[in-house]
DNA sequence: TATGAATGAGACTTCATTCAT
DNA sequence: TATGAATGAAGTCTCATTCAT
């Protein structure tokens, strides 16, 4: 694993006073990611928009990236409670309404904090201990993955691993996409429209004969 | 437009003194940014590898960004003298082969210098100056909603914008995520399997009827 | 005397309660100077490793450096206590066998806690409040003068107080070296030598014609 | 040898500019080390007293470390300089007329630069980088094991080795101290009462018969 | 009295950029 | 024009010490 920084948070934060500033922290380095931008993003800047000394930020994190890393899982719980139902129920459902679904969930995943995601996607470099920072879609990848082997007589794909890989990618991209650069899509007549034909690639995809 | 530091290479280079010196800038960026990252990129740096004085790297690059842009800017080059040809004659083809003949391109673009390519995508953060960097594709999705405007009656979608978003932006990030991120998918047999699954998703889509 | 930091201990820890916080804090101090060297002993740590508040310390003990104080002084005391005999019984022999006796007494004080010794003598840096650690042997340097005092009509110098100190000196150095940077000399044998050596060195010169 | 910083100069300083600056970095480190002690002695501080932005300070030094080795070196070869004429003499002379000199030799090395030395032996903390840092005597010491084997017979002690050890040590610890914590002995007079003493210690054990 | 969260000066170091030669 | 020495703002992080609870 070499010799890289640490990038847990140092403490458990039990009492109150230490959550507090946990949360500030975590809170002001969003923003900053959000309305600086990851450059201006330094420890000193941070721990002052948290109203915090330098001194406590690393009480609590061993280094900035620690602290990116925490907006990122921050994010991502986020992200996971405003969709977690509706990706709970995938496997109940018929072949073609849970790609909606699924397309659904993506749309509203990268609706819940568009601008951090942006940030988390495109400014912050995967460099060190940042490395691994990957968008949460792997959950729903996975998710994807074993619903497609529920329901592997529904479907005209053979190599599903392949396949899961095809549709979650595919998904992933033109949701983020769309949020993130084409904010014409946006709109809810739009959004629709995307949706469906992102159904129709996704459904279509997975009816045709492989051969 | 704020005051931001030029990007701009500071003169012609007309003579061929210059034109060298540039080059051996541009290449040593390039080598430092594959073989050590975007971190250890520093100005210095360069214009050691470049056998050139710092002095020298600001007479003919007015930043550090001026450089890495340069570095991309070329890296998009190459993948269209790689590719050109291909591209060029898409026109020609039935849609299928068209769409096959894309898919190809998009890998052999990817593949012309992957790791560069990462460095490029993932390393570099996306800040000030650099904040334009985008994949090249810009040009092969044009290209490709030209395509689809001239055989528009050989295929079933209807909004040939939205259709040119969907295809561009499927085909290029299953190529990227495959290229950098699955090796496994990049056996000779996958590289084939996944044109094939990539090439039936794309197809069955501008196949299928719209409602 | 300029305003320096109290290193002096903050009460008098009466309480049975108090002085167990108290030693505790010397034991981890001396502890971790011994384990990790005086670059790790910070007030934070040493409060950890005491199973105490950093809040509590200060209670007890103003500076960072009365803790240092503190565990020189604890050193020096155990010194004394394994040596102190010994160097009681000093006045009633002989010149020769007091002699041996004083070296014996240098090489076992540096016995007591070798490492300890070393971290006071060579990591600690002589600054500030610290600028007055000295080695203990100030004491035996006394004592030793005053024994010559004593047989000054056995001895052939004439200036006791130099005489003294060119024993004490020596005697320091060598054994000081010995222990701490020739190991190879610390086997009960090679002890036994330089014992004898040294012995020989003080004897010879008490002996020796000033003129 | 473990992951530590360098400790040596960065680059020769071949031009006359850089030059110059090093030794106006040398010599603000150890006037600063005289002046202030080893504390103050902070990059910024010695870059500041070389009149030299911290940067220039990290083109040549790689460290704080560093610079105290450079000025620890500067300072041997200052003594080599001034003593080293006396040392080469050692073989040519008869025993007792080797000791004296090499007391004057002691002597005279830490005259030098007594402040320097003092807080070179004394507060700089034998720690990481500085570990290594030993009084300059090794050579010395050396050389007069080599004068001793030179001149076997004309000495009683049997095992050269130890009896080189007990020599230089003392030598070094009693001029060492004199110099350093004994003012009183520096007189010129004094001087010379000290040279007499340390001269018959030292003769007496090397004429003495080890049984 | 004990706790431990909070403080903040200050240490070290890097690197894009400038400028005298 | 080329060189490379010099700059210095800015960033990361530590740790002795204070103070509210």
């Amino acid at each position: 694993m070499a010799t890289r920084t640490a990038t847990k948070p140092r403490k458990q934060a039990s009492q109150a006073r230490s959550r507090a500033t946990v949360d500030a922290l975590v809170e002001a380095t969003a923003r900053i990611l959000v309305d600086e931008g990851f450059d201006k993003a330094s420890t000193n800047r941070i721990a002052e928009r948290a109203g915090v000394s330098v001194g406590s930020l690393y009480q609590y994190f061993p280094s900035k990236e620690a602290l990116v890393i925490a907006v990122a899982e921050r994010h991502n719980r986020e992200i996971m409670q405003a969709v977690g139902v509706a990706l709970d129920e995938l496997g109940s459902l018929p072949v073609e309404a849970a790609v909606r679904r699924l397309i659904g969930v993506a749309i509203d995943g990268h609706r819940v904090n568009p601008e951090l995601h942006r940030v988390l996607a495109e400014e912050v470099p995967r460099t060190g201990d940042l490395e691994g920072l990957r968008y949460v879609n792997e959950d729903a990848g996975r998710r994807f993955r074993q619903f497609l082997e529920e329901h592997r007589d529904e479907v005209a794909v053979q190599d599903l691993d392949l396949a899961a890989f095809v549709c979650a990618t595919s998904i992933e991209s033109l949701t983020h996409n769309a949020v993130l650069h084409r904010p014409e899509l946006c709109s809810d007549e739009m959004a629709m429209r995307l949706i469906d034909e992102t159904s129709r690639l996704i459904v279509g995809y997975l009816n045709s004969h492989s051969g």
